[in-house]
DNA sequence: ACTTACGGTAAGTCATGACGAACGCACACA
DNA sequence: TGTGTGCGTTCGTCATGACTTACCGTAAGT
């Protein structure tokens, strides 16, 4: 299971998702955050946790309060292997239509 | 939930990353991605029917066997995605270093 | 028609992990 | 030092979904 194979993992999850949407608007408490989720305080921070294992967000301490943030290094392993996926897809696309023309052009 | 996220959901499972990244090196049947990995031929056939939902992939009849390979363009969403996501992102820290120009302002 | 190969589907089991409640800790301020 | 706030963590519960077994349909070959 490579590095990008393990963020993907846990870009899997709605409510993560959902966390990082709420992040990309700025920097926020995990209070605040859990305030616009559906799901408690813990649950956004255990959330949180994850994300942060995989790089994808980074936490600043600010007096009681703990300010997380998107790393948007953490995206860089997702986007090359997602285009690096894109390439060798493309590629083995235009190998496939090799094999198969189309019923219409070729007979 | 977006396009985006929900193919997103669909590459979390590890198993599907494995039949993906099999299908990169071309297209193959049910029975043959299933030998190759450690699951059984229902399990796959499952995961298969996700990923064609998603539409990163698309099935063709082959006589008794059905070839499945991945679809470039299934994977577009996901791109445009995090490309917005990764920009967002960066936009974000910017704003960030602005207002946190030192580590140690705050008293 | 029988047989074999291949794959989708139904049903049931089981493990993973998402979740909330309760607790403890650190920080700030009076 | 006491009080309140904000989070992380632990623990137990519960639901989602990944998996296998069994079964059925379909497409060639004999």
């Amino acid at each position: 299971m490579t590095n990008a194979h393990t963020i993907l993992s846990a870009l899997g999850d709605p409510t993560r998702q959902a966390i990082l949407d709420l992040l990309l608007e700025g920097p926020q408490p995990v209070g605040e955050l859990a305030a616009l989720l559906p799901v408690s305080r813990p649950a956004v921070s255990q959330h949180l946790k994850v994300l942060k294992e995989v790089g994808l967000v980074v936490d600043r301490q600010e007096g009681t309060r703990r300010v997380y943030r998107v790393d948007p290094a953490g995206l860089a392993p997702v986007r090359a292997y997602l285009d690096r996926f894109w390439k060798q897809a493309m590629v083995a696309f235009a190998q496939y239509a090799e094999d198969h023309p189309t019923e219409e052009q070729h007979r």
